[in-house]
DNA sequence: AGGTTGACAAAGG
DNA sequence: GCCTTTGCCAACC
C-alpha cells in the first residue's frame, strides 16, 4: 500500500456509503462497525465528503433515526433528498429505521474490498 | 508535539 | 421516552 492508512480509512467509508442503495438508510455506528472505527470518525468523514462526489452522504443518519445537526442549513436539503428517494419522516422528523435500515453490503463486496465477512 | 473539536453511540438517571 | 454523562478516535489548530 503506497498511501497512508488514514487516506484508506476515509476511502473505505466513502466506498461503503457509496454502496448504500436509494431508499435505504444506514447509521453512523453501522458504518463504523464495518470499517473498524468509531462512529465519530464516520461523522467527521461525512463532514469532509465533497458534494457531487458520488457519495450519498444523505443516507447516513444517527442511531436515533434522525438527521443530526450539521454546519450550515443543509439539514433540510438532506431531508428533501431522502424524501425524494421515498424515505418517510415521522411528525417528529424521524424515520422508521426498522423499515429502511440498510442490510449492509454483500459478502462479495466485503471480500473484494479486503474485509473479512466471517468476522 | 500537544490540546481542542466533532453530521456519534451506548449506558445511566 | 427524554436528557445527561462517558468513551471514542481521527482531523484540525
Amino acid at each position: 500500500m503506497t498511501q497512508t492508512d488514514r487516506t484508506r480509512l476515509f476511502d473505505r467509508i466513502y466506498a461503503l456509503v457509496r454502496e448504500i442503495p436509494p431508499g435505504r438508510i444506514a447509521t453512523y455506528g453501522q458504518i463504523a462497525g464495518i470499517v473498524g472505527c468509531t462512529a465519530r470518525v464516520v461523522g467527521y468523514a461525512m463532514a469532509a465528503t465533497p458534494d457531487g462526489g458520488g457519495v450519498p452522504w444523505q443516507r447516513v443518519i444517527n442511531s436515533r433515526g434522525e438527521i443530526s445537526a450539521r454546519p450550515g442549513d443543509g439539514a433540510s436539503r438532506q431531508r428533501a433528498l431522502l424524501d425524494r428517494e421515498g424515505i418517510r419522516f415521522s411528525p417528529a422528523g424521524r424515520v422508521a429505521l426498522d423499515e429502511v435500515r440498510w442490510s449492509g453490503p454483500g459478502w462479495e463486496w466485503l471480500e473484494r474490498n479486503g474485509y473479512d465477512p466471517g468476522a
